[in-house]
DNA sequence: AACTAATCGAGACGGTACGTCGCGTCTTATT
DNA sequence: AATAAGACGCGACGTACCGTCTCGATTAGTT
């Protein structure tokens, strides 16, 4: 049970870690993320492949890491109604998705994360997971106050939303609908709404 | 009004067209979109790299012509409800996207179109064109029916379900709920009703 | 016996040859002869592809008519010796040789030639073969003076001078030594004389 | 007065180098100068194409390495007449020519060297350079015993030599005529004798 | 203090694919 | 039959990344 076994040798340094990962973050912005190489990341950061390669398995586990890492602090939406706390909800996930290298990378991210089987499975762990997360104690508070059914699809409703995010930050817009989210979430609660 | 003024030179063969989409399709379906070259589809077409590259552009227009040429020669539901339609409407979609090809080129496909500004505007009108037409009319129906207000978003509600649609089929499942259509269409039609 | 069999159908257009040859040796004094391809040379002349290899077998027999044409119609120097006759002899050489298109063609061109079998036989025939017969009319004159003995072995001597001309001007030097034929006449004259 | 001031990173393998000239050598040898291609020299050789760019610039520099790396280790030849010398110098040039891959590489090889305004100045220093300073002591004890005088021009007898050798045998002849040396050099040394 | 061992920057390594170019042949409609 | 245009199968080009490897040099913990 000891997390430590005995950490031998010369120790990696952290600050390869984090320059690395701006490194990362920074090219994808900049020139894509096709375009980003391992190489490329590397010499940006000063550092040699291999401290790249040692710590991450490939491009798609690093640009992830790099570009997604706004674990979400955000406290949950709590409007009172349900409408209101999914517009709260979409409105975070708009952001997070509209950052430049997010909205750079999301889809080649999910290209090889869909491409690599090893990778596919964390799809939805790795992406949605916080979301979920919120959307669960959200739809809680909605049952309670009896605006949906128990037994509410969770991961349909999740897919849809992040499917309408992705579609519009990712592969079509520019420069997305500000109203985006409140029109999604207004359809998605009314459509989910047990009367 | 003459489209072919006067074609010089030997003409392409049309064979050699069928014969590269034909080669594209089945080494998408076999290897996947990442792993596809051009020199291996001209390889298996019997046909020199040039001869490719003399009709596409490169991968990504001539992997979605390989993929998604069938042309939906399916009539328009017309189920006399909404939710009916979009529920015929939905099946029709996840089928397409289901197809060995089509599922394994999805989102490697995207990814190019959306990094290139030249096929990010053919993204709506390549991929969801033909679903926006079929849409276009169940919602004219629908709205003569009193179901739904006028105005309502066309462009919102396809991304919504291409969006799920592709998230469910291109990234996730292997085996997609086959009622995937259904709630997806029950949810959607009661999100949008006026009622 | 009959040289015309019977010319059926439309006659080659004997101004595409003219404008095939200029074009070629414009090319070749321009790109270079290694930058020189049939299809440019093609393209100049306002001509098709195929109106080339109908008249030559390829790059080297095209290039080595564009360039070497120049039928030496100047008469066989008879100066009154040997070394003077072979002064003016290669003095003409150095000029067929230094003219732009054949500085530019000749080392190239005479790699082709080796390198081809069939090509590799009318090395001798091809370039040398008029300063041959002119140094044979030049060598039964010092024959006849007796300054060298019947037998000198004339193609020696050629290749020799040949191949010293080659050196200098296709190879090594931008401005030859215009004392080069003077001086290479000289050692020669005195080398294959009898005293 | 350190040639080598730290050579970081991974160093080259030696075994590498040996295996690409060896390699290119055969395939001149076997093939021809025009057809060895740098990826059919690197697949002999276990090698990626990389491997090779990385140590010469094309074709011409790596064929030239691999065909003339005969640095003579043959002394000065000293028979006591300049003849005699010239004679055995010559030999030793017709070997080296007519070595198989030698005399396969030599007209390309020239014609690429030619072409190259960077390698256009090497052939000299090149491919004459040990026969120049071999030339140059016989030319110095020629001059001591009185044979010829001060000043007789090197390069002008070298290149003319060497023009001639490679008239013979890399152009003209299969088999170059055994005598070849013997008389050439016959001829030359009389031609520029004093007497 | 000497030893062991993992990490570091650098860059060489064998591969694979890229997109372009030239080859010499062919297939059109036209002359 | 020859022509201009250009498509065709082929194969080489030189470059870019891939992920692994081999250097000498650090930088720790263990003897």
């Amino acid at each position: 049970m000891s997390s430590s076994p005995s950490p031998r040798g010369r120790p990696r340094d952290p600050r390869s870690h984090e320059a690395i990962v701006s490194a990362a973050a920074e090219l994808v912005a900049e020139v894509g993320y096709a375009a980003t190489s391992i190489g490329a990341v590397a010499a940006r950061a000063g550092v040699g492949k291999d401290t790249v390669y040692r710590r991450w398995r490939g491009k798609p586990e690093l640009v992830f890491e790099a570009v997604f890492t706004a674990t979400d602090h955000a406290p949950v939406p709590d409007t009172g109604t349900l409408a209101g706390d999914l517009s709260a909800l979409l409105r975070g996930l708009v952001d997070e998705f509209r950052a430049p290298a997010a909205a750079a990378a999301l889809p080649g991210l999910l290209a090889d994360f869909a491409a690599d089987p090893l990778l596919r499975a964390r799809i939805r762990s790795g992406f949605l997971a916080p979301s979920k997360e919120r959307l669960l104690v959200v739809f809680e508070r909605a049952e309670t106050r009896g605006e949906i059914a128990a037994g509410t699809p969770v991961d349909l409703v999740l897919d849809t939303l992040a499917g309408a995010v992705f579609f519009h930050v990712g592969l079509v817009g520019e420069h997305p609908d500000p109203r985006l989210a409140e029109q999604l979430a207004a359809v998605m609660a009314k459509g989910i709404e047990v009367r």
